[in-house]
RNA sequence: GGAGGGAUGGCAGAGCGGACGAAUGCACCGGUCUUGAAAACCGGCGUGGGGCGACUCACCGUGGGUUCAAAUCCCACUCCCUCCGCCA
């Protein structure tokens, strides 16, 4: 959520910054107007509940004296203005959840530093990294054996089933076997091993409830893109994001804790909605994916480089499976309604010929933390929302096919990159057995 | 799934209808004393909303209800603990 207090006192500044990714200035000033209502009937309502405890007080009083006759007089004033409050709280309360309705539903406000555009095709990139690009060579030529689809591989290899997942649980749901599923592990290994150093590892849950859903900002905006358990209302996580946001839910954090930093790694659900028919091949977008997640809670002054932390070690990673990338900077029309700046990470996959994104770095502000009530206590002594940031480190599906797309051999084996051999039994040969 | 017990400030723990936002202890932060520290003593010490402000309102697991008045009574739910059942 946006903080309310900054629309008050600065509209225009407000106004100009959610303008910049689209929000029309009648949106905002609705939420303006509500948002005066509900402060006008509030204080109505308290005023008249104020009168309400001061006779409650004087009927003690009474009463204890003995005076019935007053006391009784008293109770009936009190039992009158009592029904007014009643009144006013509930037309109070009535505004309030309008307010509130908006409000989740206003998107965060841009960086300044976030380019401007209206969609994808806007976004800026600001460099590209491939294998010996230090030394001078040039991007990479792909050979005829790389341009294969991953999907073929799979098939002709055995390590990806898509016709076995979509008889388990329906299209876009892939099934990886043998050293294909083997790859899977092998590369969450990988990644988690590399944040050990300075990510405390989390598994959590991989359902959330709705609270948590909405920290995050996942609900009630994008709610045709989850999967909802009813029954038990619960949600199935798009992202390690969901809990790991809400691992502090309510609390007050400790200055020199932060930045507090974690990495989990967890399914993703995602129902994919509106995206028929759009890239969905293969692994090019899928229900279900397996992803390692970094994320941090931190002061806003820590917030930055948080972030470019975060997008540092997902480059690292790439760097390490000498997978060609780009990065760009999301515009503000392209950015995820609850972020304020997101650098994306794409690599190269050679066999489909496309950029795939496999990583997003995001930085929240408080849009999050305000939701979640996650706070710190300043060196002042005051309490001040938390800032979050997180970012994929990596997401393995599109992962997996730029690999095996990557290293496909002539011979049609795939021979992926050598620090995965500890992962792999020291082996780093994927063939059909 | 069944039967009991519980949930109050950072922690422990009182309060069980009337000035309770909440005793007390510990912890923490100032100060006095001390060469310094400890001890002792004095003072402070939850969060949030509204208002320029005096001030006011909300919050005792969550949501409803009763009452002039609810931490306190009633109902529902959630979570935790003990026991039984089932179970990877």
């Amino acid at each position: 959520m946006i903080d309310l207090t900054l629309l008050r006192r600065e509209t225009e500044k407000v106004r100009h910054m959610l303008a910049r990714r689209g929000v029309s200035v009648e949106q905002v000033d609705e939420l303006l107007a509500l948002d005066i209502r509900h402060r006008e009937l509030l204080a109505r309502a308290e005023e008249i509940r104020a009168e309400v405890k001061e006779l409650s007080r004087l009927v003690g009083d009474a009463r204890r004296s003995g005076d019935t006759a007053r006391a009784d007089e008293l109770t009936a004033r009190s039992r009158e203005r009592g029904d007014e409050e009643r009144h006013a709280a509930a037309e109070a309360d009535t505004v309030a959840r309008e307010v509130r309705e908006l409000h989740l539903m206003i998107p965060n406000l841009p960086a300044d530093d976030a380019p401007d555009g209206r969609s994808e095709d806007d976004n800026v990139e600001i460099r590209q990294w491939w294998p010996g690009m230090d030394e001078g060579s040039p991007f990479p030529e792909f050979a005829e054996h790389q341009r294969v689809a991953h999907w073929d591989i799979g098939a002709e290899l055995g390590i990806l089933d898509l016709e076995a997942g979509a008889q388990l649980a329906g299209s876009m749901f892939p099934l990886y076997r043998g050293d294909g599923a083997r790859l899977l592990r092998a590369l969450t290994a990988f990644a988690l091993d590399a944040h050990f150093d300075a990510y405390e590892e989390i598994r959590p849950p991989s359902v959330a409830l709705t609270e948590t859903m909405m920290s995050t900002g996942h609900l009630p905006k994008s709610r045709d893109d989850m999967y909802a358990i009813e029954r038990d209302d619960l949600w199935a996580i798009p992202t390690a994001e969901v809990p790991l946001t809400s691992m502090h839910r309510g609390d007050i954090l400790a200055l020199e804790d932060l930045p507090i930093r974690m990495t989990a790694a967890t399914q993703c659900f995602r129902r994919e909605a509106g995206a028929a028919g759009r890239d969905t091949r293969g692994l090019l977008r899928v229900h279900e994916f397996e992803k390692v997640e970094l994320f941090a809670y931190c002061t806003p002054e820590q917030a930055i480089d948080e972030q470019m932390n975060i997008l540092s070690r997902a480059e690292q990673l790439l760097r390490a499976l000498a997978l060609p990338y780009r990065v760009l900077d999301l515009c503000c029309g392209d950015l995820g309604s609850a972020s304020a700046r997101t650098f994306d990470l794409e690599v190269l996959s050679p066999g489909v010929n496309r950029w795939l994104e496999v990583s997003s770095v995001s930085w929240f502000r408080d849009y999050q933390t305000r939701r979640a009530n996650v706070r710190y206590r300043t060196a002042e002594g005051t309490t001040a929302f938390t800032h979050t940031v997180n970012g994929s480190a990596l997401a393995w599906a599109r992962i997996w096919a730029a690999l095996v797309e990557t290293y496909r051999q002539p011979d049609g084996t795939v021979v992926l990159p050598d620090v995965l051999a500890p992962y792999l039994g020291g082996r780093t040969v994927l063939q059909r057995r």
